[in-house]
DNA sequence: CTGAAAGCGCTAACAC
DNA sequence: GTGTTAGCGCTTTCAG
């Protein structure tokens, strides 16, 4: 690439006539002793000049980056997952609004094992980090606990330490669709659920579980089966769950990824939904409303969730706030593809 | 947040008993001079210390920040976007191969209009662009025609300009979808395409309308509709081709998203796909396996297209390439949304 | 084989 | 009001 040699502070202040302070000043607001008439001169040069300062130059002195990163876990071409993407966007949203960059990696193997979420901060890449898909297995969050470098886990949690965290109330998910296939006066229910060590799933499926035990229904381990969070493995799972029991009425799925390889899967079998068997969703992503049937599902506010935890870590970074810890309410979003069971 | 004083290269030296030289020297590598004394002795310190050498310091010197950024257009919500996204994963995968850092920008109204594409160089924040989505209408890019600025246009391409890309055969892609329709039977047939000031969708509606124009088969204007790259858009315009002219036998759609909303629509409105009416996509994403019916589309290669834009623009970066204009073959993939027409 | 010193571009304390 | 100057942490030339 041509090595244009770019306008620095030193060419401005010979150009106007003025000394590197001054420019300094002008450019950064604190002009209240300089005067207008050198002020004008100074933005006119700069403006002829093109000069733009370096945010390298900027950052070594102020020591900071100016950056976040965006942490995602190694799955399948994890930017292009609906879920990541919905946060990332929001994230990017509030950053951009709040004049942060976002930078991205991803927690493969190679970054956790070289402990690259501490040199980001160490190496002065970042000035704090949002960690998304998060699991009970990911000890390496562990190094965040002291507080020492702002980062903050976006919708999960890990019990039994001191790490921010935003969240939905996932307990609350499950509870609420239990309570909804019941009212609709199913019984013979089941769940795909997501991974074992993600929190927010273990929590989704307590919710559900305790809420059909207020009811006398029971969720047996038959009746548990693992959608490992893709559309596969939900088309799988609830094949597994249809052929080990078919008398089932309804299946509450632990997000809606997995209820579209449900529901996918389910058809292809020759059942229908929801006329013989429902299907309840969690998270409400946009590509819910296009299923066959719509999808009715759990709608968790994500987008909130991910402006919110910017915004949070940005109030860490600042040390406006020392921790962070939130759980935004959920609610049920009603569309087509749960109703009533048939009659026996 | 806790102000942690870091350690840096002037602590080290003084720890081992070595000058600032001689660490720089055997943390760079460049110590055959050094004894391996040493340069064991200064390894020693650095990870006693824990030391990392500060990135922006580092950049400082180099004029070098190890970033790109990635530029999204502004539509709802653009990283979750599957298509976006796939690239995103791709151009990360391969950044961080060869230990460059990613940054997210939407090319929003203040982005353009306070021109950070060029600020983003100037200030050294990053040392090459990825642009994504670009339109006809986007003339902000043209800045960059001059090749001062390492930058691609991943899978698209502008008319008559000089910028550098890397995209699909989009005209092969439309051919190769007329061409499928045709040896299945079908004569009357409409396209759903994106947006006109789309270079690709203008290429694949080139392609397809010559495709039926070589065995005869014209695409009037009435057979054309604009589904906005939206499943909505998809869904709408899918009506509207039907309402105008029931007798249709098979649509050609010039997105998967806008694919999976009109067979939405389709269904919703009681015709059978693809018994009815075939539907045939392009892209090929991840869920066009998860449709019902599972879609027929033509396979892009955008993950590769993702990968290798991002390992040009390395190339350009370092000065061992100029210019850089690539177009990746497509392919039909095969599914169950089209099939031959009834017989009337 | 090692070290002193200049400089990358900017900010801010301190003089004048 | 404005300018001088000392860093911020690193790399690299050049002397020793």
């Amino acid at each position: 690439m041509a090595k244009r040699k770019a306008v620095n502070i030193k060419d401005v202040a010979r150009e106007s006539n003025a000394s590197l302070t001054t420019v300094s000043l002008v450019l950064n607001k604190r002009d209240e002793r300089i005067s207008s008439e050198t002020r004008e001169r100074i933005l006119a040069t700069v403006d002829r000049l093109g000069y733009r300062p370096s945010r390298i130059a900027q950052g070594l002195q102020s020591q900071r980056s100016g950056f976040i990163a965006i942490l995602v876990p190694q799955i399948r071409h994890a930017f292009a997952d609906v879920y990541f993407g919905e946060l990332i966007s929001a994230i990017h949203e509030s950053a951009n609004e709040a004049g942060y960059k976002v930078m991205l990696e991803v927690a493969n193997a190679q970054f956790i094992g070289s402990r690259q979420h501490l040199e980001l901060f160490d190496r002065h890449y970042v000035d704090g980090i949002l960690c998304m898909g998060i699991t009970n297995n990911d000890d390496y969050v562990c190094d965040f606990e002291d507080g020492a470098r702002a980062s903050i886990l976006v919708n999960t949690s890990r019990p039994g330490n001191r790490l921010n965290y935003v969240r939905c109330n996932y307990r609350d998910a499950g509870a609420i669709a239990g309570r909804y296939l019941l009212e609709l006066g199913h019984r013979r229910i089941a769940m795909i659920h997501g991974a074992r060590e993600v929190q927010t799933s273990i929590e989704l499926q307590q919710g559900f579980t305790d809420a059909l035990k207020e009811s006398g229904v029971k969720l047996l381990p038959r009746q548990l089966e693992d959608g490992l969070y893709t559309e596969e493995g939900g088309a799988a799972a609830a094949l597994a769950l249809m052929k080990r029991d078919p008398s089932l009425t309804a299946i509450f799925v632990g997000n809606d990824k997995m209820a579209i390889g449900a529901i996918s899967s389910l058809k292809q079998s020759r059942r229908r939904v929801p006329q013989d068997v429902s299907v309840v969703g969690c998270d409400d992503i946009h590509q819910a409303v296009f299923c066959d049937p719509p999808l009715t599902t759990v709608h968790t506010p994500i987008f909130d969730v991910g402006k919110t935890a910017c915004c949070r870590l940005f109030e860490l970074i600042e040390g406006k706030i020392k921790r962070v810890e939130e759980t935004h309410p959920v609610r049920m979003t009603v569309r087509q593809s749960a109703v009533a069971p048939r009659q026996p």
